[in-house]
DNA sequence: GAATTATCTGAACACCCGTTCAAATCAAAG
DNA sequence: CTTTGATTTGAACGGGTGTTCAGATAATTC
């Protein structure tokens, strides 16, 4: 036996990096081998060294896709007006963000440190440049009178661990729904930066 | 060979937590093998299973013992007088408490996963006693009017994300000092949830 | 100083790991 | 319908895994 019927380069592509993210993200990136990822796909192990040189790069790529989304995403958001609105804007983007993806989100904080230093590198470059969009915001805030932050950049730091944090508890079936949430959170962060 | 030179019970045991944890907090529970814990202990794989039946429970009795101290060294302060006072004794002590010990504090958020589900769950019952402590602070302060928050539990949720991302990002040599740090996020913490 | 006990070694157990590759099979092209 | 090329299998590679345990050695007790 060898290809079976339906096979196709498409199709598996994409469903190994599903498993491997699912798996990942269960499981953690040390703890799944290549055989339980091959299985989920329905493939024998040798078949995924088709769509990634090694398991490495599997993980790399599914937290630079996360990230280049993530990039992609709120680059694509008006500008609003004022850095009161900017910031709104910001933080009920990352919460809807990151709602929608939280398998992605879940496996590019909790493995960086299975990346090798060079995708590492490449990684936590690009988180940067997310955290420097929220401290730019924060910036002008300031600059303007509005916003009163010791440290911007600390200021960001914060609010993004903040937000990210909703990810942690929250669930479909809870209490709160996620526009009641995001009223909450704005509500918080708005008041911990103003003047 | 064997029983080794000046090899004893009292300073073996403690090595090998040490280790553990050290290598835990390094490269991941998965990815850390008994050998490699031997190893840096100097001493043979199966000399371990004299301080631990097993590698989970070497794994739980780490997290165990983190989040006893936690609650133990809370327990251990002095109750404040006012709700405003509480908070920011609970800010202070929970940005110092989690920068005395970052190797615990990584492997108790990174690590929830790779224990046994009846291990989770004594964890986690712990986790949640601790932040009850802080959103009972948060219901003081908003049944005597001083705080303003939608929901207490989201807020104190919110709260110590906020905080415990701190130790994501500071470093020792870096531009503030961990009082400075102290300060700016009290006065964020104390704006997001005042009236 | 001999007997006892705590501690550790070293080898073994059964099994899993990431990766490679010739051979087999299937899908598409001519 | 045959040929071609993409895709997958299955076996193999060298090495690592957590854990057990008889036997060896050091510390302690009498």
């Amino acid at each position: 036996m060898a290809r079976t019927q339906g096979s196709h380069s498409d199709i598996t592509g994409p469903r190994v990096r599903e498993a491997a993210l699912r798996l990942f993200a269960e499981n953690g990136y040390a703890a799944v081998s290549m055989r339980q990822i091959a299985g989920e796909v329905g493939v024998q192990a040798g078949a995924l060294y088709n769509y990634t040189p090694d398991k490495q790069s599997l993980l790399f790529d599914l937290m630079k896709g996360h990230m280049d989304d993530l990039l992609r995403a709120w680059a694509a958001q008006s500008v609003p007006e004022t850095p009161q609105m900017a910031l709104e804007q910001f933080t009920r983007f990352h919460i809807r963000f990151h709602h929608d993806r939280p398998e992605a989100v879940f496996v590019s904080y909790m493995e960086l440190r299975n990346l090798t230093p060079e995708n590492f590198e490449v990684i936590e470059g690009l988180r940067r440049r997310y955290e420097n969009q929220l401290e730019a915001i924060l910036r002008r805030g300031v600059a303007a009178g509005v916003f009163d932050v010791a440290d911007p950049k600390i200021a960001a730091m914060a609010v993004i661990a903040m937000l990210t944090g909703v990810n942690t508890w929250y669930r479909e079936e809870g209490r709160l729904s996620l526009p009641e949430v995001e009223q909450i959170y704005w509500s918080m962060v708005r008041k911990a930066v103003s003047a």
